[in-house]
DNA sequence: CCTATCTTGTGAAGAAATTCACAAGGACGC
DNA sequence: GCGTCCTTGTGAATTTCTTCACAAGATAGG
């Protein structure tokens, strides 16, 4: 399949979102030129965005929302369940594992990790914090696929490599580090000081 | 002056990233090509992004670190102190709110806030959390710059349109929702189920 | 001073992403 | 069946972003 960019699938994880929404409030069908309104793209965006993946429309009619959903699901990878461990039980890490939205979208927890003598054995909702240690020797027993880094920069290079051999297939990093992987192994970086930078970007340079 | 794209201004932040990491080895001078290797890019890349706002380096030479530096500051506007109001004590909220890595770069916290009674009057850090309704009141005594949005999605947009009241020229938003503000207001989106899902995505397409 | 070696800054080329614009398919009313 | 109205899917055009490639400035060594 041709490369699909960043921003496309970005798009498309909204567009299942806005879809939800439609259903939710009944409406059976909708239109390119809806879906653009609501995520303020245009219309063309959105039918060159689905048309990567084949045709689901109808012409004169536009999409099933429920069908299109599903289509969208799928090409997300959402079909599936993915277990996804999160190894740094700071502040932002204990947070994200009592996020309801992740598991709401087939995302679910295998595991918390930290190193801190401390923290290894408190519970944290359904689930108690085990060593790091333990991360390779549970993986094994259940493969974990994603991991989520939430330690300390420090420490982040060093927590990539262990998931990298414990085999997870891909990492969503919060430590405002830039992380080595191997090419197998998909990277996401969430940098909110970097985020907010942007910010005083804008607001520096207005227009 | 000519529009800056968003990943120009990604890059800038995270040069200067490398740039203090330099300085802090001790490297006084430094090239387009080592910045670049540090950060995955390409020389020319460096170069051009540097270019829409000045020329800084020298020939044969490359750029004087602390110079550079201090450029990216005054151009990233990170010279002046920004103000932030978070709103919204939840998980993520506490855990940004006691995160140092924004009071590090000039993001001064100015207040924290909540709707819910059980919340307000707790002391999270340094600070006490305020009523929500009490925003706008203080925003009047001590201008807030940015908002920084850490509410459940149904309360989200009535957040915003609180924060635009009460004179906010920047939002951070971390509701999976997508907000209405005025084209006066800088809106910048962070989504971690958004994330999850990239992640998904290339899991399951690989390539 | 002259030559060899770097590295910047930037037009021009190339690649990628977005938007345009329209043929073609389907629904609906008459 | 026929005409009208919609809307998709997609090549082509356009715009935006990235990379190339090189003239020009700067340093260093002899």
């Amino acid at each position: 399949m041709k490369h699909i960019a960043d921003s496309t699938v970005r798009r498309l994880s909204l567009y299942l979102r806005y879809l939800e929404e439609f259903e939710a409030r009944g409406q059976a069908t909708i239109s390119s030129t809806q879906l653009a309104e609501r995520g303020h793209t245009t219309s063309a965006q959105v039918r060159k965005d689905l048309s990567f993946f084949g045709s689901f429309g109808k012409r004169g009619l536009g999409y099933s929302v429920p069908e299109l959903e599903k289509r969208l699901r799928r090409i997300l990878g959402l079909e599936t369940e993915w277990r996804v461990a999160i190894v740094g039980m700071g502040k932002i890490g204990a947070a994200l594992a009592s996020y309801g939205g992740f598991r709401q979208r087939g995302f679910r927890i295998a595991g918390l990790y930290d190193d801190d003598p401390a923290k290894i054995g408190k519970r944290i909702d359904a689930f108690t914090v085990r060593a790091a240690a333990d991360f390779a020797r549970d993986a094994q027993k259940q493969p974990v696929d994603i991991a989520v880094l939430t330690v300390p920069a420090g420490a982040a290079q060093q927590a990539a490599d262990a998931a990298v051999a414990a085999g997870v297939r891909g990492i969503m990093n919060f430590a405002p580090v830039q992380l080595t992987v191997p090419a197998t192994v998909a990277l996401r970086n969430v940098n909110m000081a970097l985020e907010l930078e942007g910010l005083a970007f804008a607001l520096t340079n207005p227009g």
